[in-house]
RNA sequence: GGUCGGAUGGCCGAGCGGCUAGGCACGGGUCUGCAAAACCCUUUACAGCGGUUCGAAUCCGCUUCCGACCUCCA
């Protein structure tokens, strides 16, 4: 594919992507709800959507690339009754909703910033943008498609569905849900987690109706004005008007996590072309979930692995820690669309990759060039990981062209291949542009520092004397010993190299 | 119960009509004081049963398992 192409959940097929004016492409993320540390689910979407916004500056775009925090409105439980997830959080911890916001936003972009994630171009908070969600309800509210009781506001999915589908990216038919709706609290395999709030359930007309703004009970300590009375916004509305303010009514990219795709999606488009009048996103990326044991990775099924257990290793699953580019490169080396597998053992493979591929990375910079024409070639290894990336991000095949490449640099250095000064540069320049470029990964540096080395090249010296001397105990000694600690000695014609 | 996806070698994961990725692990070799690293070689998998086709892991049907969504989740 020469140009690229994306799966659109929205058609369910692959398209050419072509932004919406010329140059420019506009990208909303939803972001994560802050009322807990982040785990490895949280990881995914960044890392996925991280190479989608390099990738397309590589092609030349510029982009406006807007994550949201959802500090607000994100309900605890089972149906709208359910508790303020913040303030839920604000209670067991005895701080204010703002400061356990502020406390898990910033863990979040600790890990954005450890797993080499560009910032966003904007990062709007849902608090901060109570009067345009409030603009927003009342512009549904005279389209005539939400209606009020009790204070609260709920967006009127039966009537919308008449002149609209309610389904449009999900794929769901409304009746279909009716009955679901009573299939699921009457069949076999319902099973009722907390309480369900039945009072909130039956102010709704319907059931699928969803709420625009909840009425806030007074001791509520998140509340704002409105002409409903004090209140506070619903789930679905925060996005919609973030995305809107920041992207425009239509804009060219929305992403975010499959399991988002209904309802909070499919409410989005309804609340776009309401209050809008437009659908709001031309494409609609979703990125598949991470699962343990092959069941998804969720924080209410408590099989969850935060991030910074996976880098301190303290996970009872892990055997070791691992760094924040094993887990880059572990999520890049799946398709984002499928399931992500994570295991020790998966993450272990991963660590081994990613360190061959930086040994061959590092001697590119050394190859020996020869006059004129060498043998070894990289035209198809461009080529194949242009074809691969526009290929709806396929960076599994991206990683495996690398690895070819890594093949070709490693008889170079062998002196089994020969490489021109031309190639060399065409190699320089596919690990700056791919591997550091779009992929997003930098080398695991933990040998820099210089006290470090001093020492070690005292030790090293030390091993040196004792080989001249054929004292070969002592030098497996030494070496065995670095070795527990992490630190790996190779003997090589030019002297002894050493990597933690 | 409804809707939508999956089942690929010891493991993780691409491929989605013929040329049958890649990584990890395993085994053999070159190199080396021994190692390590690197390189080379070896190992043909696509849940089961039918069907379409000159040809199917790839398309169609049935069966069996698994998962996601339908209720908060990245």
């Amino acid at each position: 594919m020469s140009s690229l192409h994306l799966y659109n959940t929205l058609s369910r097929k692959l398209e050419l992507f072509q932004p919406i004016t010329e140059g420019h492409v506009g990208i909303y993320i939803c972001g994560p709800t802050v009322y807990g540390p982040p785990h490895l689910g949280h990881v995914r979407g960044p890392i996925v959507f991280d190479v989608l916004r390099r990738y397309l500056i590589h092609n030349g775009y510029n982009v406006r690339f807007v994550r949201n925090i959802t500090d607000v409105g994100h309900l605890v439980g089972d149906f709208d009754g359910g508790e303020d997830k913040l303030l839920k959080q604000a209670k067991v911890e005895k701080l204010e909703p703002m400061e356990v916001a502020q406390t898990y936003t910033n863990a979040y972009n600790a890990v954005m910033d450890k797993m080499n994630i560009i910032k966003p171009s904007i990062e709007p908070r849902a608090t901060g943008h109570i009067i345009e969600q409030i603009e927003m309800i009342q512009a549904i509210m005279d389209a005539g498609l939400a209606y009020t009781i009790n204070g609260s506001v709920y967006f009127d999915v039966i009537a919308y569905n008449t002149n609209n589908n309610y389904g449009v990216l999900s794929g769901r038919i409304l009746e279909d849900l009716q009955s679901g709706h009573d299939a699921i609290s009457s069949g076999p395999n319902f099973v009722p987690s907390q309480g369900r709030a039945l009072e909130s359930q039956n102010e709704k007309r319907n059931p699928s109706d969803f709420a625009l703004w909840k009425k806030a009970s007074p001791e509520h300590l998140m509340q704002w004005n409105s002409s409903w009375g004090k209140g506070f916004p619903g789930w679905h509305i925060e996005c919609s008007a973030m995305s809107a303010k920041y992207l425009g009514a239509y804009f060219d990219i929305h992403g975010g996590g499959l399991d988002l795709l209904f309802p909070h999606h499919e409410a989005e488009i309804a609340q776009g072309i309401v209050a809008h009048k437009h659908t709001p996103a031309k494409y609609w990326i979703h990125h598949n979930m991470i699962t343990i044991a092959g069941q998804k990775m969720a924080k209410s099924l408590g099989n969850g692995v935060l991030a910074e257990q996976l880098f301190n290793g303290s996970h009872a699953l892990l055997d070791q820690p691992y760094s924040p580019m094993t887990l880059r490169f572990f999520v890049l080396q799946a398709h984002y669309r499928g399931t992500l597998d994570f295991s020790n053992n998966a993450l272990l493979a991963a660590q081994k990759a990613w360190q061959r591929m930086q040994s061959a990375i590092n001697l590119i910079d050394n190859l020996k060039v020869v006059d004129g024409k060498g043998s070894m070639e990289v035209d198809d290894i461009v080529l194949g990981i242009r074809e691969s990336m526009n290929d709806d991000l396929n960076t599994p095949q991206v990683i495996a062209h690398l690895f070819e490449l890594c093949r070709r640099i490693n008889l170079v250095n062998d002196g089994k291949d020969q490489i021109s000064l031309r190639v060399k540069t065409l190699v320089q320049q596919l690990r700056d542009d791919v591997c550091f470029g779009f992929l997003g990964l930098i080398l695991d540096d933990k040998s820099n520092s210089d006290g470090l080395n001093d020492a070690m090249q005292i030790l090293l010296d030390l091993r040196k004397n004792a080989k001249k001397e054929n004292n070969w105990v002592l030098g497996d000694q030494i070496r065995d010993a670095l070795k527990e600690k992490g630190f790996e000695i190779k003997d090589t014609p030019e002297g002894t190299v050493w990597k933690l």
